[in-house]
RNA sequence: GGCGCGGUAGCCAAGUGGUAAGGCAGAGGUCUGCAAAACCUUUAUUCACCGGUUCGAAUCCGGUCCGCGCCUCCA
């Protein structure tokens, strides 16, 4: 079957096809930075960028826009706490937020925006609104007055409360009857940071830079929307609202949204002390491979119970398939093939492939990974799988490590080189040979101290790092 | 209260009508100077619970219990 997601618009999962028939033109609602993003933050990233390889790897074009939000309350708040400008203080959260990305081998977006580089295009689209009689403005604030847009709620399928479409508000019940409208551009306040627009001085609201940027950059329908679940009402809500009402037009064809991580059952708190970020993370000495694996191993959709147990078994995982890559490129293979295990590598291929077309199913794309290597193992001590499997089973490895990206270990500044291992498995193979066991299994301990795993086989010794 | 998601072995988790994938952990074995790696065997007669539909249900329907998210800023 073909590709295809599961759409919040029309909660079914529907086959994905990008309008032009090439080009994705996807949008992802990157972070505000006001702090280091968290281990929840990067699931939803890291369910993004699974995304963007996925469409890749079938051949499509993307088009990626992603914001990052350089202006809120808690930014202006802060900054203003340690005596910065807004832009002083998010330029290290948004440093330290594309270290973080690199570090989890996310992808960099095609390109990568900030709200305060676009104001104007912001103000035009509420200016549009206004000129079409959604906008209403209080005390030098623009506010989007949702009953003047019937389909309000359709993506969340929010009550809004009895309001028909087309109903007349009476402007004196206008708290109660519009609970819901939001602001879209918010009068300048004391000594806020602020611009000086048409719309008076002040600063956009949250929900307008994702309209303003999608459509700058992608049009007025995008093929892909995608962000945490948690946004989905009010922030994508109202991103419909504001650009559908100036277009007329669909805003996105599909919304895709990652559910959260939860940590040890329980929900991420700050009074729970248990929000970790990837620093924290790494500190503790868990690699980003593994990191990384585990935010891939479980489907996006489902809830994802993050534990530092579930993380040193993602670690085990990623040895065992990178064990069994060194000894596919380092085993003496007979001069032949294999036939029936060459057509287990193509079946296997195939239900990876079908996995994830079926909505990114992760979890079952990995079980196709592990049962082939299981096979392919078999296969090598059974001195059956020969030089004409090996290829096969290499392309494989190399097409899953395309999406997952976890075979390539993360060598640390200051680990041992190549050079010196090499120079220690040369000194401990001759101390072997004059059966000084004890010297050779100190440069074995010695070297592990330094995360490198020896494996003496019958074809010689390999390494790999930890 | 409204809307939505979920409860599968010690842990993580796939499976949406045909008789329980996969990973980690555990036990035993093979191999090995010792390890490591790998392989083999083993670990859920059962899928929160109770009814129902069906030749057949973890999968469909009804109900109950439990956990979680959104409805206010939030990935």
């Amino acid at each position: 079957m073909a590709l295809r997601f599961y759409n919040t618009l029309t909660q079914s999962v529907d086959a994905f096809v990008p309008a032009d028939g090439r080009t994705v033109r996807m949008y992802t609602c990157g972070p505000t930075v006001y702090n280091y993003v968290h281990i929840g933050n990067l699931r939803t990233f890291t369910f993004q960028d699974l995304l963007r390889r996925w469409l890749a790897a079938r051949g499509l074009v993307l088009d990626h826009v992603m914001n990052i939000t350089d202006v809120d309350d808690k930014i202006i708040r802060k900054a203003m706490e340690q005596g910065k400008t807004i832009t002083e203080y998010t330029a290290a959260y948004e440093k330290a937020f594309l270290e973080d990305a690199a570090t989890l081998r996310l992808q960099r977006p095609e390109r990568l925006v900030r709200a305060t580089e676009h104001i104007p295009a912001m103000v035009d689209i509420i200016e549009g609104l206004k000129q079409r009689g959604l906008t209403y403005e209080s005390e030098g604030s623009t506010y989007y007055r949702i009953s003047r847009f019937p389909e309000y709620g359709k993506l969340s399928r929010i009550d809004v409360g009895g309001m028909r479409a087309g109903a007349r508000v009476d402007v004196d019940e206008y708290d109660k009857d519009n609970a819901r409208d939001f602001v879209l551009w918010k009068a300048r306040k004391d000594d806020e940071p602020y611009w000086d627009t048409a719309l008076g001085a002040g600063r956009p609201g949250w929900h307008i830079e994702c309209s303003a940027m999608a459509m700058q950059y992608l049009g007025s329908t995008l093929d892909i929307h995608a962000g945490g679940i948690d946004l989905t009402f009010p922030h994508h809500e109202n991103e419909i609202a504001q650009s559908e009402g100036l277009t007329g037009q669909p805003f996105a064809r599909f919304w895709m949204h990652s559910e959260h991580l939860i940590i040890d059952q329980t929900k991420m708190s700050k009074s729970l002390g248990n929000i970790y970020t990837l620093r924290d993370l790494l500190a503790m000495g868990y690699t980003p491979e593994a990191i990384r694996y585990l935010l891939a191993s479980v489907p996006y959709r489902k809830k994802l119970n993050f534990t530092l147990d579930a993380l040193a078994a993602a670690s085990a995982s990623i040895d065992r398939l990178r064990s069994f890559k060194l000894r596919l490129e380092t085993d003496r293979l007979p001069d032949s093939t294999q036939a029936g295990l060459l057509e287990r590598t193509a079946e296997a291929l195939r239900q990876f492939e079908e996995a994830l077309d079926d909505d990114l199913n992760t979890a079952e794309a990995l079980g196709a990974v592990f049962e082939l290597v299981r096979d392919a193992n078999t296969g090598m001590d059974a001195g059956e799988l020969g030089r004409g499997n090996a290829g096969p089973l290499a392309e494989f490895l190399a097409r899953f490590d395309a999406i997952f990206d976890v075979l390539r270990p993360t060598v640390a500044e200051g680990a041992i080189s190549d050079a010196e291992v090499d120079a220690l498995i040369a000194e401990r193979t001759q101390a072997k040979r004059s059966r000084d066991f004890q010297r050779a299994d100190a440069i074995r301990a010695g070297l592990l101290e330094k995360g490198v795993v020896l494996e003496d086989t019958k074809d010689g010794v390999r390494w790999k790092r930890k």
